[in-house]
DNA sequence: TCAAAAGTGTTTGACTTACACCCATGA
DNA sequence: TCATGGGTGTAAGTCAAACACTTTTGA
């Protein structure tokens, strides 16, 4: 177990000769615009690959997850969620990848962020396995949960129709969802206000608007006490 | 844990000055027996903890989990999920800590473990508080997942009866179910098999014996797609 | 007046819940 | 014959899915 040379592509060893593994945080942050979903990219080291960082020692692993999205876009996430903690060889290292998975509200979308770039996922290319990985696993995550949570919420911008609500549903499902039954779903909820104002689009009829109103929300969406609770912003 | 005093509580540095995590693998594992959920705690070093061990930086952090418990226990495990990757910081050290939750069928619980025991959840007592979270958080988990899985048939020997199965639902619930709900809704999952043998087991009518068929199982567990498939024993 | 999206109810089948009695056995 | 757990059906209510037309607006 106790090599001396040159360091083993398989692991490490540290001053004390005890094995110190790689440890990263990623973060896959979605965002929903143009029936396209699109993941957010960072790009300063000249390749493009997921927002990372490396365990600080001081704040947990979620908080500094956190951190590292408003580091890239400014603003605070809307929503954020632990998504697995996997093992991969890159680069001809052994690694462990602690990856989360957000969502971004669309009225940040346009703006560009600092340091990065939102890509649709259809798009992707020339990513690492982990980083493949992480995304996979982020969609189907999201997918699975947007059917028993009221996570789609976190995809539009504070006030939105409920027919932008049923396009973020749709381009995140891939497929069609009919109008009656989604807006009964949606009501029934019991987490939608209307806001008395409307919005016009076009020429036709324009749209009220509704707000998602965060403290009625009884959906249970499995992640621990600790997630949730405390780790103040 | 080797530590040479004069060392940060919050981080350690290694030989390149960066900054090298304490990451740990803590594995919970159930087995309900006497109408009981009981947890495998090791008790190696006077202490009764959770099983626990370091990334080796060969195997995957979920294989090591898997030989982890397999070395308490003599067999493998019936089911294993990745839980959560938490930050505690414990005898004043920052840890990562990466944790699962195991289901251990009820033919093996008589035998006692070789490096541990089983304790019944409710008369847990001064564990870590990494320990504790790790253990409500898999509970919650575990109540969860049976409601929409079939992680329940895993916590039974390989022929059981369908009052065993029920009585296991009912100890890790906690509440009584109707009997005659809780057959219709397992057989209409259409993933057990009678074996045509029957079990007598009192001055009253025979059981009938059933067998899993996990490979009819279309429920979705929502873990990740290299958590259940490769990863060889 | 036309095009285009907003908005609205009803019916059907599937699933969930509540609920009570007879059956097979050993003592 | 009695005590004990094994085994079974039905009715009511709730939930999800399918399905089509009227409304309001700008051009």
């Amino acid at each position: 177990m106790d090599r001396t040379g040159e360091i083993e592509p398989a692991q490490r060893m540290n001053c004390l000769g005890t094995a110190t593994p790689e440890v990263d945080i990623r973060v896959a942050a979605f965002t929903v615009a143009n029936d396209q979903i699109s993941v957010l990219l960072d790009r300063t080291d000249g390749i493009q690959q997921l927002p990372r960082s490396v365990p600080n020692g001081v704040e947990s692993i979620d908080q500094q997850a956190r951190n590292l999205l408003r580091s890239h876009l400014g603003y605070p996430e809307r929503y954020m969620e632990q998504l697995y903690t996997l093992t991969v060889v890159e680069m001809g290292v052994w690694r462990i990848v602690v990856s989360s998975v957000a969502l971004i509200g669309s009225e940040d979308t346009p703006t560009p962020p600092a340091r990065g770039r939102w890509l649709p996922v259809s798009e992707l290319d020339g990513l690492s396995m982990g980083d493949e990985m992480v995304i996979e696993y982020a969609l189907f995550r999201v997918r699975s949960k947007l059917d028993y949570t009221t996570i789609g919420f976190h995809l539009l911008s504070e006030e939105f129709t409920l027919s932008e609500l049923q396009a973020a549903y749709e381009t995140v499902l891939g497929r069609k969802l009919d109008k009656r039954n989604f807006r009964r779903r949606m009501s029934a909820l019991g987490i939608l206000t209307v806001t008395g104002s409307t919005r016009r689009d076009g020429s036709h009829r324009p749209a009220r608007l509704y707000r998602y109103q965060p403290e009625q929300d009884s959906s249970d969406y499995l992640t621990p006490p600790w997630a949730t609770a405390q780790e103040g912003s």
